[in-house]
DNA sequence: GCGAACAACTTGACGTGTCAACGAATAATG
DNA sequence: CATTATTCGTTGACACGTCAAGTTGTTCGC
């Protein structure tokens, strides 16, 4: 700090009121901003698909979600976000659609032969990696870190100020 | 507003089938996005400017960089966002620049009399929304919370697959 | 049946984030 | 010095994410 002309004063110790990297919502942030780089590595070097498509596919695999309407609902993605990536599979023919007979405005989703084998090939890695992370943490930590993200969720959402 | 039932346990549980909710990738990506989208929130309320923008505004005040590459090192962000970002900053006039007379790549970065006004008035409410979060913790448990995310941020670099 | 309300999906606009190619300026090396 | 390598920053391209307005189809009340 040599030639350092500030004048306020009241602002210039942020520094000390603000400890950066120390901070919850940046920590936060930086994770998982790496996990999802990792993720989308993995996706990108063995199958191709980008992370939030695979998101989509991995819900319609489950079993949960055969409508656009119920991939939002059991995953929490945007609806917009939804139907564009719904659109891009069905190009690459990793999903077919179907106008629903009773209901012209829904597509019922199903995973092509290419899309399940995409799928198949890819969960054990990406299974292997939830190992590698979660594999630093004993039972009880593990269990813990999903209490202290659970109590996260929940003061999340609502602020009164 | 209104009562917030983003939880929708039934729905969100996916951990008997693929490991989507049970899985520290989707928890976290969640959380993140609800807290950002809380941070944001209060930035559009109160003073206006994008999170990534408040997020360089931070480094900025808090003295710990005073050009674009000691942003990215300090906060690691990208180069390229932190360009746009300053450049946008400097368009509201948060923020001026001047060429370093040394090195002429350099941009030398400073807080207009604006910009040091809207940090002041909107630290409080964001150290507020800090203890809001944290506050629902233990000192033990932060300092293990915090242990925890260390222990992340080794294995989210690194995977041999 | 008709019109209003609603529901499923689409589209546009914007912000966030990452990566890579590039330009200009400086530093390092012969 | 002149050439080469590095560095700081800019730009383009793309993926991700959110919000709101718009379209089309269905349902409900009359």
């Amino acid at each position: 700090m040599s030639d350092n002309k500030n004048q306020d004063p009241g602002l210039n110790d942020l520094s000390y009121m603000y400890p950066l990297a120390s901070v919850l919502t940046y920590r936060l942030s930086k994770l998982q901003a790496r996990l999802n780089a990792q993720a989308a590595d993995l996706l990108r070097r063995y199958g191709a698909v980008p992370l939030a498509h695979w998101r989509v596919l991995m819900v319609l695999s489950s079993g949960l979600a055969t409508t656009q309407k119920e991939i939002v609902a059991v995953a929490a993605f945007d609806k917009g976000q939804v139907s564009r990536i719904v659109d891009k599979l069905i190009e690459q023919e990793l999903l077919v659609s179907d106008i629903d007979i009773d209901d012209k405005r829904i597509r019922k989703l199903k995973l092509t032969a290419s899309g399940k084998l995409m799928i198949a090939r890819l969960i054990p890695l990406m299974q292997q990696r939830q190992e590698h992370l979660v594999g630093v943490f004993s039972e009880a930590e593990k269990k813990q870190l999903f209490e202290f993200l659970d109590r996260l969720d929940e003061v999340s959402g609502k602020m009164s100020v």
